[in-house]
DNA sequence: TAGATTGTTAATCGATTAACAATC
DNA sequence: TAGATTGTTAATCGATTAACAATC
């Protein structure tokens, strides 16, 4: 199978959350999507929907359409959701609180087992069921329990230094919150939800609803 | 001035705070910065920073580069950071209210006036300041503020009633951080910060970790 | 001056869209 | 069957990269 990119990866979550929205348990136990509807629902070609089930290996059935359930399903392999995959959380505040209690993330085999902080006075605090440890913990727990995902919701300052240390650890693929640009090793894999991004366009638009012709 | 597309706006927020990170005030009053400099700080091609500069109308100097102070000011300008502009909060959860508390936001213009909930036992309590309000001043509010800009971090379940509510009491712009897929009027700027997507890249590079050959 | 850097045009690249034969 | 839908190739589009003259 050749390898997802970025776009591909974007594209099949939408999928897959909008199909278990809009077509799965409806009116049918067997419930069948043609390109053209999905693509509508998204936004896109009717094409792009058929060239991204043929990269996950869905085969189409002419005059009716693709199998829902299958879709589901094949994503959930392609992408890897079929596993689930334990995580820990740095920064145990208000956003990295709203991660650790979102449960919507587990139907992404997203587990986060252990959330870590640097104030004492936070430590044996529970989150949804997760008690708050000390980061002296931080390297004996990713080794127990053959960690791989660090998720950061911790302050930009101390971002670069609890990267080092889970990447030492053997952290492999990490989760950023912070607006900090993290450096690290090419083999290491890191996203960055760097959220003021996003403010770039808002203001932009703002801007231009107030003075339109500029 | 010719409009800017989303990867240009997107290249601009990173150009802006990784000038403040590391050219700004360093050791010089008056900090220059060459193309090929910022575009190796963010793995970009240095005609791609060149062709960014003489998009926001800064002028380089040959054999020196880009003055520093000036391309901030310029982004500021391009992108309408000169303004503060008013928002409100629907949803005082703890994302809503890390969001609330962030003040790194107040940098690039955002000013969020208001909070609200639907939970009764919330209203009242105050977050970094602002008192949370009932969703009956939702609309009084957003006229007597003449605000512009929406932020979503409720649970997908209410989040289109309250988008309609939004946009009926004169709302243009949406920040969205619920899962739900929203639909908006045309003329209607909506942000979505779909989290979950970016489980779909985790998830994919850990299987790949775990399973190299697939 | 020589070397370095901008400014801008041309070339490349990759992703998206269009088209259409195959076929149920 | 006719109409609808897939599967796939070709065309288009837009963004990125390369190249290089201008010049301080």
């Amino acid at each position: 199978m050749n390898p997802l990119n970025r776009q591909a990866i974007e594209r099949l979550m939408h999928y897959y959350y909008c199909i278990q929205e809009e077509f799965i348990n409806l009116n049918s136990d067997c419930p069948v999507l043609s390109s053209s509807q999905l693509a509508k629902h998204l936004a896109l070609d009717d094409s792009q929907v058929r060239k991204d089930m043929a990269a996950i290996g869905v085969k189409g059935h002419r005059h009716v359409g693709f199998d829902a359930n299958e879709v589901v399903d094949k994503i959930r392999q392609s992408l890897g959701f079929t596993q689930n995959y334990p995580a820990v959380l740095l920064g145990a505040g208000r956003l990295g609180g709203a991660l650790a209690a979102y449960e919507g993330f587990n139907t992404f085999g997203l587990d986060i087992v252990a959330l870590f902080d640097a104030d004492q006075r936070k430590i044996g605090l529970s989150i949804s069921g997760h008690i708050i440890q000390p980061l002296e913990q931080l390297e004996p727990v990713i080794k127990r329990n053959h960690i791989h995902l660090g998720i950061l919701t911790v302050p930009s300052e101390t971002a670069q230094e609890l990267t080092d240390r889970l990447i030492k650890a053997g952290i492999q693929v990490l989760w950023n919150f912070s607006p900090a640009r993290l450096s690290v090793p090419d083999n290491i894999f890191i996203r960055h939800e760097h959220l003021f991004v996003g403010l770039g366009q808002l203001s932009y638009y703002i801007k231009k609803i107030n003075n339109p012709e500029s």
